[in-house]
DNA sequence: TCAATAATTCAAGTATCATTGAATTAACAC
DNA sequence: GTGTTAATTCAATGATACTTGAATTATTGA
């Protein structure tokens, strides 16, 4: 068990930041990060970035298996969500430790955002 | 002019992602801030990680060039710091606009890690 | 059932990145 | 100067990831 609620491992956030690192899935996120808490469908995303449906779909399967985005299955549609708290975990594992704990100030302390309720 | 401090771009922060997205540097990286702020020399940590001097060199070079360390010249030896700061600003690019600022709570409000004072 | 929409999977080509060992530059001590 | 340590650069290999178009699965409506 670890001290607070969701410590990552190294595998873990090394998928969640490189799939970050790459030009349209950090537009996308970022996108469902502004359509939180609602997100948003495939075809949607398509028509606001311009980016092919295949290679969308690749991109946001890439984002799912590394835990910054859910999927939840609507009509004939998808909902993609982002996943606000895998950013927030994503900086404690980076901070870490910082300053082997000496200086007091060094705590992670993540940044929050409240999704309000979900639709 | 941005509102906050750092505002990043979308290459800068593509840049640090990909270069914290790597095993070896990811480690260098966690190591840094463990030891942040003092920092270390390439000699230590080829010592405490056991990666090759080459190989280090070069993932040091793309810390570097993606803002996440700092480096002083320091006799015949340099010295290489974390640069806690753009973690926060990372954090802050990826939650920008949350909740297309509809929801009260979604401000970044970035971790803090005082790095007490330069030795 | 048939047609249409939503989204994914597949296979192929291209580009990018990590790794290694040898060679190179820079700084210090004698 | 000579030798030693610290760190980097260079060139070449191997692995990994992005992109594209066509084919496929699943769901809805007439």
């Amino acid at each position: 068990m670890s001290t607070t609620s969701a410590e990552l491992d190294a595998p873990t956030a090394i998928a969640a930041l490189a799939a970050l690192a790459q030009e349209s899935r950090l537009e996308i996120f970022r996108k469902l990060v502004e359509l939180a808490p609602d997100g948003s469908t495939p075809t949607e995303l398509v028509d606001a970035l311009g980016i092919a449906p295949a290679l969308l779909s690749f991109h946001l399967k890439t984002l799912l298996h590394a835990g910054l985005v859910s999927s939840e299955h609507s009509g004939r549609s998808i909902r993609y969500r982002a996943q606000i708290g895998a950013v927030q975990a994503l900086a404690g594992y980076l901070l870490e430790n910082c300053c082997a704990g000496e200086a007091a100030q060094c705590a992670p302390a993540a940044p929050a955002c409240v999704p309000a309720r979900r639709k």
